[in-house]
Parts: structure tokens; sequence; C-alpha cells
DNA sequence: GATCGTAAGTGCGTTACCGTACAGAAGGCA
DNA sequence: TGCCTTCTGTACGGTAACGCACTTACGATC
């Protein structure tokens, strides 16, 4: 049984918008349903739309050899295309769905003009660029040095946070690709996280049974993500 | 014997510039000389200018747990401290000069200023922006799937041209410590190359023989990083 | 020329992860 | 009920890199 996550619903960065211009971006926004699987960007194509993930979550790929590495996850804390604001309208990674759920999109263009007409947005916009960055060579250092177990334990709770749900769907064999490591490597260090009763999971369902524990089995690096973003942007 | 490089020494952004902007900007620089270990920017600080180096070439080094990994060598082809057009005054990373020479200086107020004043400029560094986000991003999967060999022939490559010589002086530890590996590590790679007659090196003294050939034994990672570059700035 | 600090090489056991292959287990579907 | 697909567990040899300790080599300085 998946399940669908209840509340919030909203995106964080849109919330910190005064009203005024909120209300602009709205009235130029679309409701938009994303599916799990769905390719939103291809790395080195363009960019149509920018998205606001109210109860979805997106994880940005980077194609390295003829494989994949995740470098980022936007959640309702973000938004997806922000690099469109440099005036290049190519992706630098690509964009996959990684949890079902809601979106508001704009297009490029619009998007543009609104920028350049709120100055709030484009503020709050750089802030969340700098938090991107930061973070980007966050993973970077994690993926150096720390150790699959730790690294699967920081990204269960990344994505419990951008899921609203402690219920994740996601596959060992997925896990391992976003990781970059091997199936069996993910398989192992589940299975360790799970004789702790940290987590539980079956068949692609995973349920993360203590936040806490996991926090603690995490690396440091789920931590300075949220304090980078707190200090930046909370 | 250290090498002192002749030639080039403009700044390849600056170059870019129009005339008008260029000299605006450059009234208000001061050409400043940097020092071999220099620490321009510690992580977390305010940042009190923005270099252009000429001549010289700086590391951006992540902190990450009690240790340190460069993501990141800024030399004539950018620009340090850019992220303070992202409307945030402080280091995202620390920056370490790595080969001494000049560079232009400018305060991060007379900086701020100009931007705003200079459209062209602004644009010019936005796309700077979205150069440096790819390749650390670039960076992180490198650091993650390639061997220390290759990455040590990419970091030489890319310190060559920064350095615009084939003359490097930097020593097997502090190479271990950019790449984030065992010193061991780095004789045992350098060794290799050394046998292959790509470099060679001596007590800190690295001579790049076969700058083709050196290509070869790296990753594609550098290949790559001037490709993007090329594609948005060239 | 003796001394000392820094740079580079060697050796050894350990470990985390890799590639590959195969076996069991769960669930959907006919 | 049986079949097939998908997901997970186990096993095995291989290897790149680790931590640590010690040795050798070079060069500057006294």
């Amino acid at each position: 049984m998946t399940f669908t996550q209840a509340v919030p619903v909203t995106n964080r960065l849109l919330d910190a918008l005064l009203h005024k211009d909120r209300e602009q971006l709205l009235a130029n926004c679309e409701h938009t349903e994303l599916n799990i699987g769905e390719v939103l960007y291809r790395a080195g194509e363009v960019i149509p739309h920018i998205y606001f993930p109210t109860g979805s979550f997106i994880s940005l790929v980077a194609p390295i050899d003829s494989t994949n590495l995740e470098v980022g996850i936007v959640g309702n804390e973000g938004v997806l295309g922000i690099t469109l604001m440099l005036g290049v309208d190519i992706a630098p990674f690509a964009a996959l769905v990684q949890g079902s759920g809601f979106a508001l999109r704009i297009t490029a263009s619009s998007f543009l003009r609104i920028l350049e007409q709120g100055p709030e947005l484009h503020q709050l916009l750089k802030r969340y660029l700098y938090v991107s960055m930061s973070q980007l060579a966050q993973t970077a250092a994690c993926t150096r040095f720390h150790l699959v177990e730790a690294r699967l334990a920081r990204w269960l709770l990344m994505t419990g946070d951008r899921a609203h749900s402690d219920h994740i769907h996601i596959t060992h064999v997925f896990l391992a690709y976003m990781l970059g490591v091997r199936r069996v490597g993910i398989t192992k260090a589940a299975n360790m996280l799970q004789q702790r009763k940290l987590i539980n999971y079956q068949r692609g369902d995973i349920t993360i049974l203590d936040r806490a524990g996991l926090e603690a089995a995490s690396c440091g690096c789920y931590r300075a993500d949220k304090e980078i973003y707190e200090r930046i942007l909370g």
C-alpha cells in the first residue's frame, strides 16, 4: 500500500513572499500533477517550465560516463529550474520526479518577466540559489567520504521531509542508481538499518520507524543541509 | 627551481566585457599580489573582496567532518567571490591561494554597486555562475567514480591551464588533501604517471611532459569542464 | 661535512565496495 | 492454481583505497 501524503502542500518559497508578489506569481502559474518516473528536464536541453513543488518532489541527476548520480533533491522547500535566472535556458542536470504529487508551474518566459518586475521574488530566489550551491558542495563531499549506510540514512530523511511522510516508495535498484552504488550495497545497508529498527521495508515500500535514530545513523550532512537552508532562507 | 610564468596575465571575464564596462570596473579595482598558501576566505565568514585572478589561481575548499575537499579551482578564466551577487555576503567555501601571482580585486560593496549599473557585467557573471554550478556537479560525480590516477591527471591539467605553465609547485601531501585521498595514494598515482613519461616530479616541482598523454590518462571531466565553459561563455 | 626538516617510497594487514551470478520470496495475472 | 515478473538476499573472488609505521632521499642550514 502506498501512502498518499495528507497535509501541508504549499511551497515554502512562495509562502515567504509578500502577498502582492505571491499573487502575481500565482496568477501566472498552473497547477499540475507530477507522476513518479516522469522526466521534467534532460541535461543540456532547454528548460520549458519552472516548477514549485507543493506535494511532489524531484531528483536532480548529473550524467557521468554512461551512468548517473543524484546531486540534489527539490521538494516544497525549493524550486526546480532556478538556473534559468542566470540567463541560460539550458538545464545543467536532468530532473526526475521522485515522488508523485502536485506542483505549481510557470513557463520560462513568464517566469523571467515576473522576475524582473518583482525584486522581492528575485532576492528570495537568489538566496535559494546560494543554498543550492552550498548543498551541492556538501553532497559532493558526502559522496566522497561517507559510507553507504550513512548516505542512505541521509537520503531517506531528506526524502521523507520532502514527501511529508514517513513512507517512501522506492526500490533498492533505484536507490542504488541515485546514490551511485551497487544494488547489493543498498540491500546490505538497508538491512542494517532495518535490523536496528530504524526503518522497515518491503518490496519498495520503506517506512521510517525512528527518525531520531535514523538521524544518528546518518552523516552530519543531513543536518548541515538544513542549517544552511535555515540560515539563509529561514 | 620554481618557474614564474611569463605571458598572458589578463582575465578572460574582464576581456569579454565592452570597453566602457571594463573601464568602470577597473577604475574600482586594485592590483594585488597573492601568495601561495594565503587564505582569502573561510567558509561561513564574510566576503570582503572579489578577486579576478590574472596570473594567480585559487582553490575552493569545502569543509567536511574535520577535513576538507577541493570543489573547484579559479584562475584567470573566472572570478572568486561570485556568490556575492546572490545577495549573501557569506563565503560558502574556503578560498586558498594555490598559485602565486597577481589578481585584480574590488571591495564587496563597490562590486555590488557596479553590478547594478552594468547589466552587461551582470549578465556575464550570471553565466559564469551557471558554469561554476555545472562544474561543481561534474566534480562531485568525478570524485565519486573516477580513480585517483585519473583525477590526479585532471587536476594537473586544470592547474597547468590556470598557472599558464607546465610547471606546478605542489607536494604529494597537499595534493592528497585537495583530492581527499591518502598521501600514499598520490605517491602511487604520480609514480605511474611519471613512469609513463607524462609528468616528471621532484620534491614538490611537477612538470607536465606530455599534455596529450596526460589528457588521455585523465577522466573525461577535464574535457567536460572546458566544454561547458566554452559553450556558455566562449 | 654533520645535522635536521621536509618530501617521497615501501610494506602490510584491513575494509568498503565492486561485478557477477544465482536463489528465494512476494505479488500480479491468467 | 500455476506462472511470471519484480524485488530482495546471499555468495564469491577481486580491487582500489585505507590507516599506520618505517625507511630512504634530498636539500638547506649551521
